[in-house]
DNA sequence: AAGAACCGTATTGTATGCGATTATTGAAGA
DNA sequence: TCTTCAATAATCGCATACAATACGGTTCTT
């Protein structure tokens, strides 16, 4: 059903002729790039989802031509796999590949506490104190926002090192975490206490790098065994029809 | 000048018409993305080489496609610089950007020890010293081999965690570290000194984590106080100009 | 002669098309 | 009824073609 396919909120038309200010007209390779990205984070396509690339293209606007180029960069990152011949997936991460990540996050976030630790302006202070407010805020209902929160708490704690690629690869191990935590997470257990983030900024403030690191390296680790515990949705058939042979007496090959 | 271009490696005509046993037909395109990340991080293609869409193609047999693919990917991992319209270049980090990469890499590498320790089977213990005597071996003669060989030490150790993203990572790292020693580094000073791997392996043989990781710590901090500290080439002719203005008693705006 | 506007060329951005590989369906055989 | 196999449909891999943009040199203006 090929539904109009409007092209992608890139590029408007502009109606006058100059260039409307600061318009530095974006690739709009890069524009499906995000949208991918985004879509895939946000689990509108769901782990382990196939990704045709015309239909895709169709959806976007664009060409399969770029498409296939999001996907290179996509697989870069680990949040889609590629096949070859076959085509692209939305990753999949074993719990294998969960636990490399956690960990490798783990290490990275150190890095930031560190980092950070007596370096906070006052501004940053206080903006971090706000973003826990809203989190406390979010977290008595109990909605998505309150995981989207906690999440973007560790980004901004990674852009305030100013280290372009320390915050790079924060932000791709998080994103892979969406993924893994769709998978494997329990239900909505938001993810991360908000005190244990305020704690954090208390250290850091304070100047403590090694309480700092500490914390975070605790705090990520219970993140894991908070919602990384019981592997819900099996990949394999296998794994989900393993019980009831058992139960029934039967022995898989 | 076309030259004949002879299409890569890739691919042979295959005189039989069957596929030749184990024969996965690996994408060109990720052979042409390999291609252009040894050359970079060989410093065949220099920092800051214009690199030209249809004549890379041209040498390496392909289109244009499979070439724009590539640089995407590069461009991911800090190897080329993209900028729209105007093409990709091989990427040149500066002075700040170099900072920061050795930042991460010191906190992936320390993950790397810790992880490591006390772990280590004899099998990979022998590789390792095997491997620190050939280092030794190639410091005699001071040739690049020395440069490549110390390079690898480390993503051995990487490797040897089992853990594929920090494995990544470390590799991502190593590859920008090549590119800025290549601009800011000393002509050939062989960036790690041996002994300190040894230490290394030692304390990761005894199963002291603390102490594996203050090792790394300082064997990296050591490489870029080593290698890294005279900007030679200047990016920016204001870098080079700064000295000459204030020996005239002339204040740059 | 210095600067601005113009135009041809080189290069990039994107779509489309064709051959190749893989998935699917359905029929014949066991 | 369950396989095996073949024909067809769907999808991918890659090259090519066309459109859009930036660069360099030339000419025109002041």
């Amino acid at each position: 059903m090929p539904r109009p396919a409007r092209p992608l909120a890139a590029n408007k038309p502009r109606p006058n002729g100059k260039t409307a200010a600061t318009d530095a007209p974006v690739p709009r390779a890069q524009a499906v790039y995000k949208a991918l990205r985004r879509a895939i984070i946000e689990q509108a396509l769901k782990p382990g989802m196939k990704l045709p690339e015309d239909s895709i293209g169709e959806q976007l606007g664009v060409s399969r031509t770029l498409v296939r180029e999001a996907f290179g960069r996509l697989a870069v990152e680990g949040l889609v796999e590629l096949k070859p011949n076959r085509g692209a997936n939305v990753a999949y991460p074993t719990l294998e590949e969960a636990r490399d990540v956690f960990e490798v996050r783990r290490g990275l976030e150190r890095l930031v506490a560190e980092n950070l630790a007596g370096r906070l302006t006052p501004a940053q202070s206080a903006e971090l104190e706000a973003h826990v407010r809203l989190e406390e805020k979010a977290h008595e209902q109990d909605g998505p926002e309150s995981i989207r929160l906690s999440g973007e708490f560790h980004i901004k704690l990674a852009e305030m090192t100013g280290n372009a690629l320390l915050l790079r690869y924060v932000q791709e191990a998080s994103s892979r975490c969406s993924l893994i935590l769709a998978i494997y997470g329990r239900p909505h257990s938001s993810e991360c206490a908000v005190s244990e983030h305020r704690q954090l900024i208390e250290a850091l403030r304070a100047g403590d790098a090694a309480r700092a690191a500490a914390l975070m390296d605790h705090h990520l680790q219970s993140v894991v065994t908070r919602a990384l515990l019981a592997p819900r949705g099996e990949r394999d058939i296998r794994d989900v029809l393993a019980p009831y042979a058992l139960s029934e007496g039967l022995t898989p090959s």
